[in-house]
DNA sequence: GTCTATACCCCGATAGAC
DNA sequence: GTCTATCGGGGTATAGAC
């Protein structure tokens, strides 16, 4: 670990370093995108930003940060979408606003859905994989408890799996056919919600 | 194109040929598993089947090559499973039948299940992904008529594309956590079917 | 603080001995 | 038919000039 070199926890940041960092965090997002993982070399990249590889190593430590950098980006361009819209929503409307964010989501960035895609099957790389409906989970339990029910939902982690999958499903299917009419595939799964 | 060599349409085949390339594309299988399409190099693959890597290319002209048939198999391996169940149901349960039996196959099978999963995301690997779900929008379509249903289902294909995601997403969890019960998220998933 | 030059390794693939 | 030896290329990462 070298002194002066930006690191990921680094406090302390120049203007052209954040600057910088971003701009390398885009392109890295396009490039695993349009390759994969393995396809996005640091010589690609580094081009489609117009600079050296070794001056990406600089920003970056390794390959291996920049593409962790630009993953959490991904994430957290997700997370501040879909929760911003779930805290305008009564709870009993929070499963079907979160499959509808969601999908409308994917459907206006197609990179990120391919990078999350990426990353799906990449060996070493269970960043986030770590109950990935567990969130869905917990919003289906908390709408079915204001709807009163007397079943809570023994079964809610199995139930967000399969609507977290359908959720995909409709992303891939977007992705390959842009004719997809994702909205009206999203109200049909929103349909199928218990009520 | 060299005389003697074995290639993908060769006619005849001689018997250690056939052993040696099967043994090669269950290898290839289990590494791609592993490690992925990039992560399988003909080394390891050499390696794990005990030969070189000039070997291996001997048998399979190119990387390409091998990995490409052993994605077949699978793919081959599967739709006989599932073909075969679908033969001894009746029209009305097929889209419950392929469901199940979908499930079950990649359950019994983690490793074709990740070799799918990698060939996804991987470039120049649209083979077989043209209408993934096409067959099970046909089931569903047949089952509807077969119901006698006044509405034929106008949007079979959201339908096939909402319930082959909730396959992959059962299958998924499986694979990072091996507790999930399979059966159970299958049944759950089977009785959202229109009836 | 940023880039040039380069080291070093593993890749897929080929040539030719056996 | 299977191996050894090697090639050319691209990969990540580092050392050091500027």
């Amino acid at each position: 670990m070298v002194e002066g070199m930006p690191s990921a926890d680094s406090h302390e940041r120049t203007f052209t370093e954040r600057a910088r960092r971003q701009q390398l965090i885009g392109v890295t997002i396009e490039q695993v995108a349009q390759r994969g993982f393995a396809g996005a070399s640091l010589a690609r990249i580094a081009e489609a930003a117009g600079i050296t590889k070794a001056a990406v190593l600089y920003h970056f430590g390794s390959k291996d940060a920049l593409v962790t950098a630009a993953h959490a980006e991904v994430l957290e361009s997700l997370v501040a979408t879909v929760g911003e819209a779930l805290e305008d929503a009564a709870v009993a409307d929070r499963p079907s606003t979160y499959i509808r964010t969601m999908v409308a989501h994917f459907r206006d960035h197609p990179q990120h859905a391919r990078v999350l895609a990426a990353a799906g099957t990449q060996e070493g790389f269970d960043h986030a994989r770590e109950d990935r409906w567990a969130p869905l989970s917990g919003l289906l339990d908390a709408a079915a408890l204001a709807r009163g029910d007397d079943a809570p939902a023994a079964d809610s982690r199995a139930l967000a799996v399969l609507i977290g999958g359908a959720i995909d499903g409709i992303v891939a299917e977007h992705l390959e056919d842009p004719t997809f009419d994702t909205d009206a595939a999203a109200a049909i799964l929103v349909a199928m919600l218990p009520d």
